[in-house]
DNA sequence: CCCATTTGACCCTG
DNA sequence: CAGGGTCAAATGGG
């Protein structure tokens, strides 16, 4: 265990050079550097993560010992066209890594059918998505059957989805910040809708994607609070993200380290909400700007990169997607999107590592 | 002024 | 009819 512990102290230290470097003034302008830290750090930490699984400290499905994409079987149809999904769920599989979820959550791939939760899962807070029905609470998840249909397009998650396209993740509330809100999975929502839901102490959140009015991108998804783990949210994504396939190229002409978080954010010019300033139209998290570009800039070394199909999931612009899996790339875009994503979470680095860890 | 959130009413499905 | 999902007016913030 010590030498687990090591290890992920070691990803740690990493993350925190990286972090440290880029907030330097003089910050590397090499994308390969940001490239390379991160697949480092995302290796370190996949590398934690295999040793615990190894370890049988959890009960884990073999598949995910063995780096099978999770549902990489059960979704013949993911990366189709597009692979974005709804967050993070519609990122692609691809055998060979485990996935790391941008909330520090092993994604834990549905079984085909069957029950949500494997047996034995580590009672860690962190909790495997739900394919849908397996949440009894949320079992009116299924009842996407509101007044217009178009809520109900076929999801592209390549992740585990159910044949309605619904994919239902638990994901922990943030440590810091907004307590109320799940992490940002990298999308930006507009609430519409809030509604008490029978036998539940907390409403039922709606949410469809800022960008439905600019790109009719029908990506919706359902928030609710667990009842008996407050600490937890319910996630039903709906939909999928066609604000991603928008013909607009959202290239990334240069990567200044220093314009992550502001001056990359000249890709929003392209946002619906021309200017806004609330969630919808709140900059796209520097993550977002720094995997558009890793998976858009046509000038972007490609080889550099694991072999990969399609774009991760968290992103709403990514572009350039293709049918395929999900590998060490989305663990480093993902990775990006804790370490940068600053949309809901009071410290970057917080969304990844723990006040203890970054202590250390 | 624009946009997001809130919230009550309405609609749809089972 | 009950419950869930959505609409849209009201409201508020930047």
């Amino acid at each position: 265990m010590d030498n687990i512990l090591s290890q992920v102290f070691d990803a740690c230290r990493l993350a925190r050079e990286l972090e440290s470097n880029l907030r330097r003034a003089n910050v590397p302008t090499d994308p390969h550097y940001l490239l390379g830290s991160c697949e480092e750090i995302a290796g370190a930490f996949n590398e934690a993560i295999h040793r615990l699984l190894a370890g049988n400290l959890f009960s884990y499905p073999s598949q995910m010992l063995s780096g099978e994409a999770p549902g990489s079987r059960l979704d013949p149809g993911a990366g189709e066209g597009s692979s974005r999904g709804t967050g993070y769920m519609q990122v692609p599989n691809l055998p060979g890594t485990p996935v790391v979820e941008p909330w520090g959550l092993e994604i834990k791939s549905a079984a085909p059918v069957g029950p949500s939760n494997y047996p034995g899962t580590p009672n860690t807070g962190v909790e495997p998505f739900v394919v849908g029905g397996g949440e009894p609470r949320l079992g009116a998840e299924t009842a996407l059957s509101g007044r217009r249909a178009d809520g109900s397009l076929p999801h592209r998650s390549s992740r585990t989805r159910r044949d309605n396209g619904t994919v239902t993740r638990r994901v922990p509330a943030l440590r810091t910040g907004n307590m109320e809100m799940p992490p940002d999975d990298g999308y930006t929502w507009r609430k519409y809708g809030q509604k008490d839901i029978l036998n539940s102490r907390f409403p039922r959140s709606y949410y469809r994607c800022t960008h439905r009015s600019y790109y009719g991108c029908e990506a919706k998804k359902k928030v609710q609070r667990l009842d008996d783990d407050p600490n937890m949210f319910e996630v039903i994504y709906c939909g999928t993200h066609t604000c991603q396939t928008s013909p607009t190229p959202i290239l990334i002409p240069t990567l200044v380290p220093s314009a992550i978080g502001n001056n990359m954010n000249d890709n929003d010019n392209d946002d619906g909400g021309g200017g806004g300033h609330q969630q919808g139209a709140s900059p796209q998290s520097a993550s977002i700007q720094l995997r558009n570009w890793l998976e858009g800039n046509p000038r972007n070394t490609r080889t550099l990169l694991v072999p990969r199909s399609g774009a991760g999931g968290s992103t709403s612009r990514q572009v350039g997607q293709q049918p395929g899996g999900r590998d060490m790339d989305d663990s480093v875009a993902e990775l990006a999107d804790a370490m940068f994503n600053s949309a809901s979470s009071g410290s970057s680095m917080d969304a990844i590592f723990s006040p203890r860890q970054r202590s250390l």
